[in-house]
DNA sequence: CCCAATATTAACCATTTGGTTAAACCTGAT
DNA sequence: ATCAGGTTTAACCAAATGGTTAATATTGGG
């Protein structure tokens, strides 16, 4: 009985705000639908969020940021490149788990409104800097070839990226269920840094 | 003057949609806007496309399936892996050059209707059987570790695909201009193979 | 209990959008 | 010239959609 209402209101919208925005994307996204998925009247949606634009910065700062910026924060304190890699491809693949569509969303609305995005982009910075010393220093020790960071650092977000974006596309080809997806993604855990560091280690 | 009018209406009408499509997504076309590309009216767009799903059905088998499928094509005929494996990266970093759009586009797409896409998807089926038969061939001759055949298959779509996919976030975070984006793709033509290669080389 | 502020709703509105219609405009064959 | 076929257009329509309004319900403080 007794309805929990253990959630505001304006929780419960964000919430079905970011699932609806998450799978049909900014364009796709209907209010009225956000608002049966939240069980609430399509005005009240207004009262909280003033229009569809503020409603999806609402989601993006409320919740994406967050939860993908987190990811970076893997490699803060590593004091050792391959130890950095192993942390970030565990932090990327373990937050995607739990929100598989993340990073196709991500990904279209960084390319629909690149400007506006422009913050959430830069909250990985810091932690970038410290990809880059961790390299150099590995560098300077022999322990890697020579490699353009940048480039690296742009292999090993695609290494963990792309299963999720290309999901349908891999679970058909490959003939896969989601649980084996899931699997395959759990194993790619240990064998993606493994994929890495054999390709960059001297 | 003459309008020089070497081109049918429906091919206007296609390469108009193809761009808006290309560029907004299926949800984010209007049927008006890709009159006004074509520079024709929107009645005659139904007059060619029955209706929004005909003309983005069009659009996809006309040209988006076939220059996508292509690169299945580079495997064709190949008689070793590395061999293999440089092929299909040059042709898909040739193929997604012209087309920086097409990534994301299509893993928009086959996300929103797996089924509908299907068909696409199979297209490549029979080079990637060549390409597993490689795998395991050149695992045969002791030339490669053991590796999941199918997630090295990944791996190297993943390489190919992402930067295009996270273009914008790519040249944010290294502060690079279009242009340098460019150069590094040209680089990767080069550089991806080596760096699988280097990672999966017994 | 009453009041004011907040929360919620039903009904409404203007615009956008996909799609249609009927008429006009070629263009090539007779 | 004219007729028939496909082609193109302006005007139109109904549904969907983002957003508003005004009235009602709820709630917490005095």
């Amino acid at each position: 009985m007794a309805p929990v209402k253990e959630e505001t209101t304006e929780q419960r919208i964000l919430e079905a705000a970011r699932a609806v925005f998450i799978r049909k994307g900014m364009a796709g996204t209907r209010m009225q639908e956000v608002a049966d998925e939240a069980g609430i009247n399509k005005a009240l949606l207004h009262y909280y969020f003033r229009d569809k634009q503020r409603l999806f910065e609402g989601v993006f700062k409320g919740g994406v940021e967050k939860q993908f910026g987190c990811i970076w924060d893997s490699l803060k304190g590593r004091e050792h490149l391959f130890e950095a890699i192993e942390a970030f491809v565990a932090a990327y693949l373990d937050r995607m788990t739990e929100n598989p569509q993340l990073p196709l969303f991500i990904a279209n609305e960084v390319n629909r409104d690149p400007e506006g995005l422009r913050a959430f982009i830069d909250r990985g910075m810091e932690s970038r800097q410290v990809f880059l010393r961790l390299v150099s220093e590995a560098r300077e020790r022999g322990e890697i070839i020579d490699i353009d960071p940048r480039e690296l650092l742009v292999n090993i977000m695609a290494l963990c990226a792309h299963p999720f974006i290309a999901r349908p596309m891999i679970t058909h080809i490959h003939g896969i269920t989601d649980e084996a997806f899931r699997r395959m993604i759990i194993k790619r855990r240990k064998s993606v840094p493994e994929f890495i560091i054999r390709s960059i280690r001297a």
